[in-house]
DNA sequence: TATTGTTATACTCTATAACTATA
DNA sequence: TATAGTTATAGAGTATAACAATA
């Protein structure tokens, strides 16, 4: 049987969700300064020793766009570039004393947006709402489909 | 308690599945030549008699998106600008023949991509995270935060 | 005065290419 | 030769502003 029409479907209801959800988080994290990518490579950095190369493939983000989000840690002095003792190309992102303060002030933020954002579902949905979300993550939705992008000309 | 970290929680999973879903979408409806809009334009075109206005307001586009997407289908044959009968400045867009057929290609392709991608869910589980997207769509996740976006400047 | 659709273009975002220093 | 990080900028996508026609 075809689905009816004018009925949510996958497409929308994740495009939906996803994009409302992304502007709570920038709007709550905004009160403190950060953006999702500034939180996303403190809290990475925070962990162990980590260069902006690493820090970019956990984030997702290409190199430049690190340069730009290391950047702006740098200037709101949450966050310091040193030189890496095994690897003198690469720089290690150290989180400053105010950086990992401000860490655990945006983890928090996190944590409480999702926390209200899974408020109007009742208890049993949540775990498999996650769960789902999960699987799909690793079934059929693991890897995206190529699009065939034109090549960017060089530099004149 | 504090959540685990390194554990995908909600933004990341609807950010994922919504971003490879659309690419999976993407890729399967150029092949017939449309993008998502075209398709979404079509589909509630065909529905009933509707101006670019209203369409826009459907598929959620900026009345200039709406234009660029018109003219697409235009080109493509699939649909026509009409003067609207009732309001002199309107313009009722009517699916042609060959775009009617397109349309039913493109659902057959929608469907069929939400499909393949729920085949890694057990049954149960389908209807579940369905259900939920729609209850979280209604609920907390109903209306984007505002971003304090700077105006534009006036053209020159 | 407000609205429909159009054009022109400003702005954001992201990624490519080229480059330097180092491996 | 390949990689880490930087810079400059191209390109896509989108929205704002201004406009003409009409309400």
């Amino acid at each position: 049987m075809a689905p009816k029409r004018n009925e949510p479907d996958l497409s929308f209801l994740l495009d939906h969700t996803s994009h409302i959800l992304r502007t709570q988080m920038s709007a709550a994290l905004a009160e403190i300064g950060l953006t999702a990518r500034m939180h996303c490579v403190l809290v990475h950095a925070l962990e162990e020793e980590r260069t902006q190369a690493q820090l970019a493939e956990l984030g997702d983000m290409d190199k430049t766009t690190m340069v730009v989000t290391v950047d702006a840690l740098e200037a709101a002095g949450l966050a310091e570039r040193r030189p890496s003792s095994r690897d003198r190309r690469a720089r290690i992102i150290a989180v400053t004393e105010e950086g990992a303060r401000i860490a655990g002030q945006s983890q928090e933020i996190v944590d409480r947006v999702h926390r209200e954002a899974l408020t109007s579902l009742p208890e049993p949905d949540r775990a498999t709402l996650l769960q789902a979300l999960n699987q799909l993550t690793e079934g059929h939705l693991a890897t995206p489909a190529e699009s065939p992008r034109p090549a960017r000309r060089a530099r004149q």
